[in-house]
DNA sequence: AATGAATGAGCGTTCATTCAT
DNA sequence: AATGAATGAACGCTCATTCAT
């Protein structure tokens, strides 16, 4: 995590490092990264950067904690409390997310960051527990689910987490595929106008449909 | 692809070469890979590897198509022919892939180099023309099955393969937390032997289950 | 051209690795000159040049440069202004060329760096601009001559340049011959001397007697 | 100077190798040049050259001996014998001169590596030997000249030796140059044919016309 | 606190040459 | 005699990190 130094530098030069930072760190895989790179962009001594971050590596994941926050922060505030329905509950969460993703060019970086979590070479304790956190949340909700007795329970919690897990994981891609836009280059301004036309509304309506036909109880479906 | 000298060499040594380039390659990125590493573990000299490999690029390559060429020898040995059921083509498609993949540490680390193609830094003529394949080939099944009338087609066949993908791409991680295994260290011997200790066919079954609910047609689910 | 940070660099230091630059580079082919020879014997670390010169190239750029700048501000320094007669001025190049050359062991190395515009490998505007005005200006002064009355023109104009290029370019050669002298070793100072202690004048009288009868009007020779 | 192996190889082979060889040294700079290219092109085994040859410096040596003696074999054959005035003998070097270089593409290459021995960084007596022996060659016609009376005595011999030398070694930079092609390549066919349709025997009057009333004698000059 | 010069290990790659067969 | 695999030093260059000012 930062220094205390870095907490103390002016509002806006912090911005700034962070900004460039979250610019190379979602273009390039954490190896290709360049701290040269990030120094001259964001106008600094090269040496400055060690005075706020320890290495590499701590600036990285400080990037990636912002990240996290950043979406904990904006589902807190975005998302309707709990309905009664797993399958409106699960919708709203896609929702959100994908609201958070196109709600500016910043928070695109930041969804990058965050799915880096699950891919990083870097072994850190904290990443370990954010990962860990994001796959209980999903298994509790499938747990409340089947509680309520909207969800089958004939086949393991694990499995109907994983679904849903590999669902939000791969989703960006979808949304890319359809918006004929290479998905790594989601955060250039077109191509995040062109996602943004989307009809995500029918979109999360028929994928919602399908998890809810495949996961739910049975008398919950195609009950007309 | 590799030279007429490298495949000159005593079968051993090839092996070797071939094994620490894999090792290499499916622990790190394309560009964190090492050819210095690679060489050193390998037991040969600097020089040598470049007798055998126009370049690193030549070599990463080659890896690939390695794995592709071992992973579509298993299918056709493996894979019972096309039968009516597309969820039951589709069950065998992931039994076999798995079956593959847990067959041999060898078998990991070609299912590793075979990932890295949807994810390559290298634009290649061989690798889009396999990303292509294998992703129509998915929707060419899907098509399939709807035109069978064995799949729902009130949904887009977009999102349809798509979810299908999502579920193949993150199936081994979803083996890995079941099986209690970190999925990145999934190749060493003990792991695997873990993840060869589960109860595939269940899983499979329920997986294919929850699947066959969500895109089948209203009519064919929960017929008993 | 260098970076501001080689600017910055203390004089000394800055020396130094000009001059050991400027001793590869004349000594060697652009090719066979050394980045690692120089960094070692200038007692620099090899990433140091990096943060000097953009690379390999950008140095020997610089080294022709600052060869070519050297010798013009000596030669608008030394020469006198053009008088009435073409083969009085060109004496006077030679001479001030010559005088150049033999002023320092520096500039030994300068002409030596100068001298390689004309064979170098690297395709570079700056050099092909240098070269074109170079030959550009011996054209002018022959033509002008010619204007003058004071050159024939019963050959080509082009054969006359060449003819002056070519005495002017082999002329170091001479020198370093009736000196007894190894002409790749001139830079050496006891060989510098050698070369010193020659009667220039009386070299240079000669040699543009011949000129001047092989080259002057008809009429303009050998009136005594 | 090659083993006796190579002396014992099938006629064939050993011309495929020297034409190899003299392709490869004609177009790079010794450095430059690669063994490995030469093998690869002659469609021999690498170790073999070694066979053949001490080392890559042996070779090369060898290929600027055989261009000096085709050289003097061509000169022994085709040059009228001494005529009675120097210039016109001088002529006549020039005329033979050119005759060989543009006689073949082969000769052209033989060319190439005959005028490396002036500027190579290679030292080696064989080398050294044959240098003087050109100089001297020269040296000694100027002096022949002006014992007949043809050349002026009011110069030094070297200063005239080193006119003409001059005059010879940049006549291919000329030819060149008024022929619109680049010096570095005047092997290639349409180059080399561009060359040979210049009026060279206009160019040859000229370029002796200017030396002659430069070097000759007062009283030769200029009669009609 | 800020600077930016210095460092040196490491990279991929090339090459002439050697050596076992 | 011929082969071609093996070698390893050397190259230009990059980089995160350190350190003196």
């Amino acid at each position: 995590m930062p220094t205390e130094t870095f907490f103390n530098l002016p509002e806006e030069k912090r911005e700034k490092i962070i900004q460039t930072a979250l610019e190379e760190f979602a273009q390039h895989s954490y190896a290709q990264a360049s701290i040269s790179r990030i120094v001259r962009r964001a106008g600094i001594a090269k040496g400055s950067i060690y005075q706020y971050f320890k290495d590499k590596k701590d600036l990285y994941l400080y990037l990636i904690q912002l990240a996290g926050e950043a979406k904990l922060r904006f589902i807190a505030q975005e998302k309707p409390g709990a309905r009664q329905d797993f399958f409106d509950d699960f919708r709203d969460l896609l929702v959100v997310g994908a609201r958070f993703n196109l709600a500016s060019p910043r928070n695109q970086l930041y969804a990058q960051m965050a799915s880096k979590m699950y891919t990083s070479p870097i072994r850190d304790e904290m990443l370990t527990k954010m990962k860990e956190m994001s796959e209980a949340y999903i298994a509790d909700l499938v747990r409340a689910g089947q509680e309520k007795g909207q969800i089958r329970t004939d086949v393991p919690v694990e499995l109907l987490t994983y679904f849903l897990n590999a669902v939000m994981t791969e989703f960006h891609r979808y949304l890319a595929k359809v918006a004929g836009v290479d998905p790594d280059r989601i955060v250039e301004p077109e191509n995040l106008e062109r996602v943004q036309r989307l009809d995500l509304e029918r979109i999360f309506t028929d994928l919602v449909d399908v998890l809810e036909n495949g996961m739910g109880r049975e008398d919950a479906r195609w009950s007309p």
